[in-house]
RNA sequence: GGCCCAUUCGUCUAUCGGUUAGGACGCAAGAUUUUCAUUCUUGAAAGAGGAGUUCGACUCUCCUAUGGGCUACCA
């Protein structure tokens, strides 16, 4: 490994990243960062047919959200530009057509309605199509076609595409960092196209050659979906006689649906009740899809669970900020087997980073879904709070049903706990409890309780009774922490009105 | 169908020939508690099957099974 290190995310605007798109973006950075190495970003749009307005966009903004930093590329620039392969258009073509030259690849005329037919023929005789060594001579390509007539066909403006000339009966050798040695027989592998004529713009297969290659890239850090193309992706380096600066391949597990079943796609999501892409999306037909983001996760807890998701460190270690995954990344410890994702092992990632947070932090996350409730507070009550219930809590967006009643009176109450307590002596006994609050002078935390209590032993009163008929009239309902935090937080005048509102508005069961 | 990849608790995984097969999520039980939670403790839970290689295989090889990927003028 003595070539500078030069990883590439290129993913395709064909719609919203979702998570495995996502780790694949971290696995590169990760191992760009761990080896001082350049992290790029390149737009594979190639396919003009499956374009979606808005995806890049949102492909940025889901990196920049997850903290995973581009050092060259599409909105960034570089010694390479255009990233945007739309726009390197005419690169590709020479390079497709010195591979015609060469003899690796030859022109192919046969429209898509004749290649149906024959796929469906095949189909028919109960075996499949493929566009390989065995029919290429029997089919319109400039393999049998005269010259003349070939550049006669392409003068007039007919639709050709260029098709790799798969050699027969040749093992290649490949080796994948993650997944060792492999090989594979050519024989068993079609002429893929490599150029289109119709929209003038190569394959996924091509592009992604040329510019690996001319964009210096060492390591290609991808999903396992690749790993049946990495012989005609050899055999290219070796037509192109780029073989000795090829760069080293290592193909990612596939991140799998919770149920097993399949790879994940991007309509899970809702489908199964979690979101399968780091922000909201909202298509250009109006349909839209949850996000990590919108539902409560903080950023760096959504990598630390992605990052776990086929890698670990080999100790025993969970929790990890972006550096310590940085320091500790090794693409030899990434797992051979697809990795079922796991909703509820989100949650918990998320949840013990909300857990360590500090009330201002808290705050700042916690501001904006008050104002939503119409709640103006200073940020010192909101991360107050919101720090009172972190525990409890495991996504962002759970603090305010956790919280609410600190803000908001309560209107209607809990019908169990008030079945249970809004009885018998507990509303008598409520009324003196009322008369202690009122009397007392410093209503902070500690001395509530002081007193409180005091007068509960005092009394010989149940403590559970007082307490949680306290909380029926303050909460509204079985839920909450401590009492005191409940009293201490909204204060003398909020308690005895609560209090009072409970006697107004529900009429003791006896 | 063909080609390729994979296979340890339900799930994510540790183990790189010798371990009581470890951890985490989830689950169950208990403790704590004024509620709901949190927290803590404990528990149940795994090497797909069959042949080899070896003094000894979860670990190496082969076969089978199962799962997955690819098989487009999509990436």
């Amino acid at each position: 490994m003595n070539k500078p290190v030069r990883v590439r995310f290129a993913p395709s605007p064909t719609g919203p990243l979702h998570i495995g798109g996502v780790r694949t973006a971290l696995y590169n950075y990760l191992f760009a960062r761990k080896h001082g190495g350049k992290m790029i970003l390149r737009i594979e749009d190639t396919d003009s047919q499956r374009f979606v307005p808005g995806a890049e966009e949102y492909i940025a903004e889901s990196l920049r959200w997850c903290g995973i930093e581009i050092d060259e590329g599409v909105g960034v620039g570089g010694p390479h530009a255009p990233y945007h392969q739309s726009e390197r258009r005419e690169i590709y073509l020479k390079y497709a057509l010195q591979l015609v030259e060469a003899g690796w690849a030859y022109y192919a005329f046969d429209s898509a309605e004749a290649l149906d037919t024959l796929r469906k023929e095949a189909e028919a005789a109960g075996k499949a199509f493929a566009y390989n060594h065995e029919v290429r001579e029997t089919l319109e390509t400039s393999l049998r076609l005269p010259k003349e007539e070939v550049e006669a066909r392409i003068a007039r403006g007919d639709q050709w595409v260029i098709r790799f000339k798969m050699p027969v009966g040749e093992v290649v050798k490949m080796d994948d960092l993650i997944r060792g040695h492999v090989e594979v027989n050519t024989s068993t592998l079609d002429d893929k196209v490599l150029y289109k004529s119709a929209d003038q713009l190569p394959t996924y297969h091509l592009a992604n050659i040329v510019d690996d290659h001319l964009m210096e890239i060492s390591h290609v850090i991808r999903g396992e979906e690749w790993l049946p193309s990495l012989p005609l992706h050899y055999l290219l380096y070796r037509a192109f006689g780029w073989s000795d600066s090829q760069p080293e391949f290592a193909h990612l597990p596939l991140l799998l649906k919770p149920t097993g079943g399949g790879k994940l796609s991007k309509r899970d999501g809702d489908k199964m009740g979690f979101p399968v892409f780091p922000l909201f999306w909202t298509s250009p037909t109006g349909d839209t899809a949850r996000g990590y983001r919108e539902d409560g996760y903080y950023p760096e807890a959504f990598i630390n669970m992605l990052a776990l998701l086929g890698w670990n460190p080999g100790t025993e270690q969970e929790l990890f900020s972006m550096q310590e995954l940085i320091d500790g990344f090794s693409l030899e410890r990434v797992s051979k087997s697809g990795a079922r994702f796991q909703p509820d092992k989100a949650k918990w990632f998320n949840a013990q980073y909300l857990h360590h947070k500090s009330d201002a932090e808290l705050a700042a996350v916690y501001q904006p879904i008050l104002r939503e409730h119409g709640i103006e507070v200073s940020d010192e009550v909101a991360g107050k709070a919101a720090g009172i219930m972190k525990e409890r809590a495991q996504l962002i967006t759970d603090l305010w049903d956790l919280t609410s009643f600190f803000f908001v009176a309560p209107t209607a109450y809990e019908e169990k706990q008030a079945k249970k307590y809004w009885k018998g002596d507990n509303p008598r006994i409520l009324k003196e409890v009322r008369e202690v609050l009122a009397s007392i002078e410093d209503f902070s935390l500690e001395n509530t309780e002081k007193i409180v209590h005091g007068w509960i032993e005092e009394k010989g009163y149940g403590m559970g009774q007082v307490m949680n008929t306290l909380r029926l009239a303050l909460v509204g309902a079985g839920k909450g922490p401590g009492m005191y935090d409940v009293t201490a937080f909204i204060g003398k005048e909020e308690c005895l009105q609560r209090i009072d509102n409970l006697f107004a508005n529900l009429q003791p069961a006896e």
